[in-house]
DNA sequence: AATTTATGTCACTATGTGGTGACTTGTCAA
DNA sequence: TTGACAAGTCACCACATAGTGACATAAATT
């Protein structure tokens, strides 16, 4: 049989790593301490200061493989307009949120601490996001009448806010959020937003 | 002078009351301990669990006051149709939500806990709120092709998203969130899907 | 004035957290 | 085979948390 260490240094970084992500996407940032980690992971927490510096080095240390878990979007296609593309993009990204109880973790994450382990992954995320879009965009522009940056950011929020909320609360200004019907609520909502904004006038 | 009583359980308990408000103000959640909110009453924990039963029923205790505290909004008046009413409500609970420090405590808090002491809390300003639009919009009624609801609660997800946002990362999909005039560009950007959406043709 | 009630104070337990020093032992090289 | 270094283990510290029992004293009641 194949060589089996019981002391493998690799290894155990990889436990610790893992176990660090499994535990953000199960219960969520507030439990990623070291003795939950180290417990988790079957290794003396001791370990984790060795190879890692703690938990702030861990989470520097895990951020690249976060950003990589999330690099994997659909591949991009060609869309007519701006509109469309923005709305396959809107539709796309609120599906992945749905379904990734770890983004929705992480995204309240950063709206709770301010470290600045949160601030380097934030950014990775935010830079991979825009390529993301830059990708699906192409060379479509929006009508110069209007601020589509902007208007982006107020959709994309509004699903983050909406994600995390469904959660814990379930609903939010009366509009339930636990059904996928609920959610397709949601979507015809915003897409309706993103047609009349940018087609409201074909001149 | 009036007859002072070093003992009066009255007075401790608006002290109490008080400094878990401050407490939740100033520092967030995550701060409402026994331990700091009776250090910062200057009183001794025990009262605490003697009069409201620990944490929780603190935390019940306060829910009315924090919802008369929100309960204190402008004035409505009468606005043209429901896109103008629309509007202006959003533009006017977005001002309350950057200037309101303990407000954005209270909705971050509402999406990192789901105990059933947040859970009235939640409800009962979310019932506030309601009447409170009830009360703007009168009589107003929007076109019948719209999701009205959904596209109000898209508007405001996103602006508690991006008020909450502005504390921690202060941008979000590279739009800067800290001057006025960053804030103006978001509301611009509202007010424009607004107008859009129930504008956009009046056959 | 005496007594009872309730208000306030203190000390303590139990638990969890981040963090560190000292120790044993496996693994690999000389 | 032997020695050295790294990998892993354990015991501890200091601190903060929630929660409780026992006690002193001010205030109200008799």
């Amino acid at each position: 049989m194949a060589k089996t260490q019981t002391r493998n240094r690799g290894d155990t970084e990889k436990k610790i790593v893992q176990a660090a992500i499994n535990l953000l996407a199960e219960e969520g940032f507030a439990a990623l301490g070291v003795n939950k980690i180290a417990a988790a992971a079957g290794v003396d927490k001791q370990l984790i200061y060795r190879y890692f510096g703690g938990t702030e080095g861990l989470i520097e240390h895990i951020a690249q493989d976060l950003t990589l878990w999330f690099g994997s979007q659909p591949v991009p296609q060609k869309y007519p307009d701006y509109a469309e593309m923005t709305g396959a993009l809107l539709e796309q990204y609120t599906q992945t949120l749905r379904r990734d109880k770890m983004l929705r973790h992480l995204l309240l994450w950063e709206l709770s601490d301010n470290s600045d382990a949160l601030k380097t992954l934030e950014k990775s995320r935010s830079l991979m996001f825009g390529q993301w879009f830059m990708q699906m965009k192409g060379d479509l522009e929006p009508p110069a009448d209007v601020d589509a940056p902007a208007i982006n950011a107020l959709l994309l929020a509004a699903m983050h806010y909406l994600a995390i909320r469904a959660d814990t609360l379930g609903c939010f200004a009366g509009i339930p959020l636990e059904t996928p019907a609920d959610w397709q609520r949601v979507q015809n909502a915003a897409q309706s937003l993103i047609q009349s904004v940018y087609k409201k006038e074909r001149s």
